[in-house]
DNA sequence: GGTAATGTTTCCAGCTACTGGAAAGTCAAC
DNA sequence: GTTGACTTTCCAGTAGCTGGAAACATTACC
């Protein structure tokens, strides 16, 4: 099948499709005598995992671990638990740091009133802390 | 003040408050003869409030915006609330997106046994889903 | 007064993960 | 046979910095 078939069965733009390949994440797919690129149900199976891969955030550093792993018929589902353990760590921290963010931010709009007055705790709020969180 | 000193005050690397300058975000700052940046108070001011504004999350646009409406003593408070709870609403959606995220992740995480065996349930579940989440 | 360390300057390159666009070739339909 | 959709390569740009090199300035120390 084509750039465009795989592309819309692995649910990714054409020219994620293309870079993928060409940063080496996947290998390269062959070609028709034109020069067209042709790809398998493999290829998509790969580009699916990797896109539901990237939808959980894992960068494309760990894609190639995960990768391989997936590629690996010999590897040990403890590899790939360490991997998504972190990621979930990650993500953990991602909400705590979201959660006193929305908290700070919701407080400062909380106190604001929204008229056409110049006075606001917003701007107050953002400008007066010095030297880091 | 030099730039460093600026810098520890403000809470920002060297590197970035020359890049706000540069890009138009803070005016450029006056030169000593042998072509030192100087800061005063004020300047540094304004570093704190983009800092505190790019920790909540504010693009660079926003803080240009923020910083305006900063810089304007007749600014409405109208303003700044609007655009503050556009960014709430982008934080609460970004905390929904993370803990669906999140969820799903420790599913899989939880239904792998985590041991030397091939079989694993994260390395299925990412793989198995085709055209768009 | 000399020299070594630190601070500052400019400029250019690179990071992540794509995305957009131009110019040229290919394929299928009518 | 020509239109239109598809594909190719290549180059550049996005956001928001960050790192490094080479040259100049300032400060500290002996």
């Amino acid at each position: 099948m084509n750039i465009s078939t795989a592309s819309r069965a692995a649910g990714l733009p054409v020219k994620t499709v293309r870079y993928y390949a060409d940063i080496g994440l996947v290998s390269a797919p062959s070609r028709t005598d034109s020069g067209y690129r042709t790809y398998d149900d493999g290829a998509v199976r790969k580009l699916v995992f990797i896109r539901r891969a990237r939808e959980f955030g894992f960068s494309i550093g760990e894609c190639r671990e995960l990768l391989s792993l997936y590629e690996d018929q010999h590897r040990s589902s403890a590899d790939v638990k360490r991997i998504a353990t972190k990621r979930l760590d990650e993500i953990a921290e991602k909400q705590r740091e979201l959660q006193s963010l929305h908290d700070e931010l919701a407080h400062l709009i909380d106190a604001c009133r929204g008229d056409g007055r110049p006075d606001c705790p917003i701007i107050d709020g953002l400008g007066n802390r010095y030297g880091g969180p």
